[in-house]
DNA sequence: CATGAATGAGCTTTCATTCAT
DNA sequence: AATGAATGAAAGCTCATTCAT
């Protein structure tokens, strides 16, 4: 959930020198985000990317070639590596399966938390993403479900959780995650984010554990 | 979450004939809904819903003065009386919260289950809105948490239920009931519909019986 | 080589009322004729087309689909119907073969006299046209070379001509004809167009006549 | 006919060293050549021709100033010394006149075979010739139907020849040579090169011996 | 009430060309 | 001499919306 490093190797340039890509493609990306945020990616024009990174029109299409290809950017800033926010904290490493998860959980509500408008960003416009990179973007889901589904089951071996489908929870969970970026507007001027990070993590616990 | 009967008290239009305006109304809302599932709302233009409701351009734009209508035409169809839906399936009359709160939560999937596509729909497009109709239709969700809310502290009074906060508590459902049309595609080619409401009956339930 | 009474089936449109079509699709091609020779059809822009027809960029394109069908347009206003010029001019009743293809040539070059620069014009462009119109422009040159080639056959059948390869004297035939239009800018200047007709049928014949 | 040695007086360049200019700008018309035989002059981009000559497209502009350089430094290229070919054909020593004007107009057909696509691409793109390249251009061509005047003027005075009017016949005789790259298209599948020649070679004498 | 032609602004994309290094 | 990033204008085309009939 953490921003890439390493943006762009998807999108094709006409640009030679990789740092200056590098750089424009991240500050492209970051200041589309924000359009897109307000105005949806088919309510925002290239004109107005062009405006708002100070891109001529005509240099800008030297790094991309079409302007789905921004949506890419974005994506690429922002959905990288699920997965590792759980290698980052340790938390294969917790041998416990309810602390497990329930740092698993943490560790995902709080890396999303500066990212909320992003996140539901990608919710929406992911369906105008070129097939291969809604496929790339859907695998990545799939493996953070998983890994989920991995913690659940060793936790059920353990005699730890009583859970009736892995899976189903396994998604379940995921999607409860994602309950303050997509649902936010009844929340969040409710609550401090800490506080929904909290109630969210114990809901979550509350329906696996024994 | 059955289909409103008088959709169009919103949309402003130049015909007078009522009972014309309603059938008219009705006819653009249900073929718009397919046009916007398939291309979103940006996506499809005003020559498309021209094609398919087979109303002439300039006659269109006598029963609605936008393009937005059209979506607010499409929200007041599928958007109103999830109330109702509690209200007509007995909900209320149900005595004990386990049993009534299990009830609510299927009546809600089972009446979502002919129209995942379209809730999926008013999620994705909802910001295209103007203003007015947003705020409508979030109240509308608010009622509806409300209704859970109040069911979960009667739970809670009765010794049945162990929560820590009704008000997320009730958001949370609300959120989890619409799991399989907004996360459908891991889910259901792997389950059948009936099997998807049962686990994820289970599975809040799960979470409140102490 | 007359020009078309009905052009435009070719080209399909958004407008219905037929007269209308034919009446913009004539005015479309009789202006952008005057732009393609000047300017060449890559170097012709719809915006150009926009102002010498005075119609709205937008409504053009309600009576095409694309660029394209505008040079479609001009080949369907000028290279309607080479045969029928024979036809028209009474050519298959002349007995007399030397009489008969003089009479040809004379009828194929006096047509052709009002239309030197749309002759050119569709020689030069001809390749930027949708396949299947390119494949009908050059099945009615086709047709024309092979009634040449027909009364050719004739000619020598009856001891009038000396031909060594009647298909390609027919092609040489048809070719020389156009030699006004597509080299005016060394004859045109020094032969009045009845001087050019003349010289160019009798050094045809020459070739042919025993 | 044969490649130009000296390409490039036309053509102002930012760069000093003459050999350089030459090579380049050899290569330069000799890659865009290619290009405009498929794609046209107006339908190449710059960009393409910067690819394949594997020339920088800044630096590309050390060698031109304008697009329309590179469509002169291919007129150089090819539209060079169609009067050498005679001279080098020995055709000025041949006495007898029929034999002489059989024998350049089959040197013009041999020495015009390897190139027919790009005796095509002149006819097609001169019009996009900068005023003063075109002249020269067709002061080149005037020269050979003079060339074929004087041939023709020479055969009349001997006796062996019946023609109305040399220039217009010297006009239509390198009109026919060009038969082939003009109208390839309906003879090129039908016969092998080395037949058009001798039909052509025959036809065009047929017109003119007595 | 209905028709459908017309409008004009806006869209994405590409191009010839220049300029700093 | 050479590189390649940058520019700004213009291209083809579509759209929401209006208006005369």
């Amino acid at each position: 959930m953490a921003v890439a490093e390493n943006s762009s190797q998807t999108v094709e340039t006409r640009i030679k020198n990789p740092k200056l890509v590098r750089k424009k493609h991240l500050l492209i990306a970051a200041k589309a985000t924000k359009l897109f945020i307000k105005k949806g990616f088919s309510g925002t024009s290239m004109r107005d990317i062009s405006r708002v990174t100070k891109i001529t029109l005509g240099n800008l299409y030297s790094y991309i070639k079409k302007k789905e290809d921004v949506l890419c950017l974005v994506f690429d800033l922002y959905h990288k590596s699920w997965v590792k926010v759980l290698e980052k904290n340790g938390i294969y490493a917790i041998d416990d399966p309810e602390e497990q998860i329930r740092r698993a959980i943490r560790a995902m509500l709080q890396s999303c938390e500066p990212y909320q408008d992003e996140i539901k960003l990608m919710y929406l416009e992911s369906r105008f993403l070129p097939e291969k990179s809604l496929k790339s973007a859907m695998e990545n889901e799939r493996e953070l479900v998983h890994e989920f589904e991995k913690m659940i089951r060793r936790g059920v071996e353990r005699g730890a959780f009583r859970v009736e489908d892995p899976f189903f929870a396994a998604n379940m969970i995921v999607f409860q995650i994602s309950v303050s970026p997509l649902r936010g507007w009844n929340l969040r001027d409710r609550y401090r984010y800490e506080e929904l990070v909290r109630l969210t993590e114990n809901y979550i616990l509350e329906t696996l554990v024994k």
